[in-house]
DNA sequence: GATGAATGAGGCTTCATTCAT
DNA sequence: GATGAATGAAGCCTCATTCAT
């Protein structure tokens, strides 16, 4: 396997679990396969190695979302299945959201990594814009529509997460997206 | 000034900023203008300085939110009145609803103190309940009410946080509420 | 009870357990059941306390093993008499004889409070005069005698301490009173 | 040089003039020319420095011990040889006598450290076994006739250390000697 | 005499990073 | 590219000692 790729997973796994501040370099490449030089040969330091994974996971969470997006013939639509594109892939990757949300204000990430991640999410402010000059949403700041839309999103996987895997999830899956549907349509 | 009382406000403060393996309890110490061993005095450990921080902080946000709601005449007005509270709170005190998500999953905290801390929410989980007997909230799991009202709670003061101080904030915690409200009304 | 007294027994348990560096003075005094003030008031340092133990005992060693020498008839008897001394007060006294083996040769222990233990012993180097002068004794080196005798009576009594209570530590004692007689007796 | 043989040497050297406690791991490192990390890359713990330390002088002394003791015609004759070579290594090797009596009965030894350090010593116990049976040595407690021989070699050394190099210090050894096999043979 | 909160130097250990092989 | 022995700054915590009450 390539030796890169072995650090980056091994690396996400230990962060998520045990902090960036929590997990030894030495751990990381002890558990990638790999000796303690090499993971400095492939990230200059720690910090670099932590800035190309959020770049990394930010960039697939945007793909993500974004998927079979502009298909969808209504705003409504668009909206849903963001929503439920954002669930799934939170779901099949909790490592990656865990990541994603312990990192998001951290000063351990460079300036520009989190200004190239956010890039991956201005799809969804043009969507809330059009909603709402259709009248389809209701006129609240799209600013705070954009942050409650993702905080119930991922309140919701984390529910979910915590919960079995069959049927009980996935109405817990249908009302969460019920709930944000509801918090933001208009009439 | 009582010393260890400077000690936990400093530590907060600090562990915000920093996290909790980024702040040197040598830093916290000098900061709240203690010595060294006086931090060990009164935390054992660097986990139960951790430890007691949350518990304080929980307990402090779980009266907060309760404040007033059961003067309340409806359940409307209740739900209401503990997301007016959780917001006038928040707002207040930034750091403290940081430092309660940073915590919230984390192996720092102790077992007991997080279920302490969980214990001053269980009038919410009776809200809800009441909530949807009276056919006032939709039929969702509580669970998830509790959740995803939590989750945007949060949001809201996160990005009302970020915006000055004015009549702009002002709007964004109005309309947060509403989005909220109209999540989980039923009708 | 006398503080200072419980202070230099618990002193003397805990050192035997666990050495002079690896019991704190905090230790010491919260077994002692004073506060960790007054150990500093009895001793004005954790030298000096562990200085005076060490006087306290060897006196009292020094007083048991000359008790009841000078009725002995014969040299001989005298010398059994001292070794069955030692032998009964160390079986009555295990920490006092690995506290004193475990600070003889000590930096802790100032030289004056070495000597001062080294006076109470000095009879025993003239019984052993004696014995050679009379021939009742072999002619070696009197500090060799001296060496011997001391360093076979510390093994006698630590085995014995590790036998039993009954009849065979009897016959330890026994054995090893024989050992040492025959090792310097004449013919 | 190998660093990890420098730490173990300097190691024993400092242990034995200052003890364990009293022997910072910082003062080994610097001693021994090596960084600080070094020392614990080599050792994980201070105690299994100490560990590694004990089994290797107990295991040098036992082989020194026996060495050409099979080849002595008779039991006096081999019980005469382990003395004499104990004594030889003991004057040669202070430090290590030293060390193993101070560690002799501590804690901070591992058991299975302890256990296997003694067995570099059963065949002490067999050949005095053999003795009592050829009815060449008293019929005592065969664990007697071990501790006793010793501790009288140990007190032997210590006395003969204290003893410039010359002549004196030979007589000192011999008679010694001397007094052990009095204090063990039969008639 | 007695207390115990407070101090800060110092001890053990970890860990990001380097570099010779 | 890859290795892992080596480094030393820095972190957590202990503990002898002081002093105001």
């Amino acid at each position: 396997m390539d030796k890169r790729e072995a650090i980056l997973s091994t690396a996400l796994r230990l962060f998520t679990d045990r902090g960036f501040q929590g997990t030894p370099t030495s751990l990381i490449s002890r558990e990638a396969g790999v000796a303690t030089g090499t993971l400095f040969f492939y990230f200059k330091t720690k910090e670099e190695l932590i800035d190309s994974l959020y770049r990394a996971v930010k960039s697939e969470a945007g793909t993500a979302l974004r998927d079979g997006v502009d298909a969808e013939p209504s705003i409504e639509d668009r909206i849903r299945r963001v929503g439920s594109n954002a669930l799934a892939w939170g779901i099949k990757n909790p490592a990656k959201i865990q990541f994603m949300e312990q990192f998001a204000h951290s000063p351990f990430v460079s300036t520009t990594a989190h200004d190239e991640g956010m890039s991956h999410f201005h799809f969804l402010l043009d969507l809330m814009n059009d909603g709402i000059r259709q009248g389809v949403i209701r006129d609240y700041d799209p600013r705070l529509l954009l942050h409650v839309m993702a905080a119930s999103l991922s309140g919701v996987i984390s529910l979910a997460l915590k919960t079995g895997n069959g049927r009980e999830r996935k109405r817990i899956l249908e009302q969460g997206l019920e709930y944000i549907w509801n918090g933001i349509r208009k009439n």
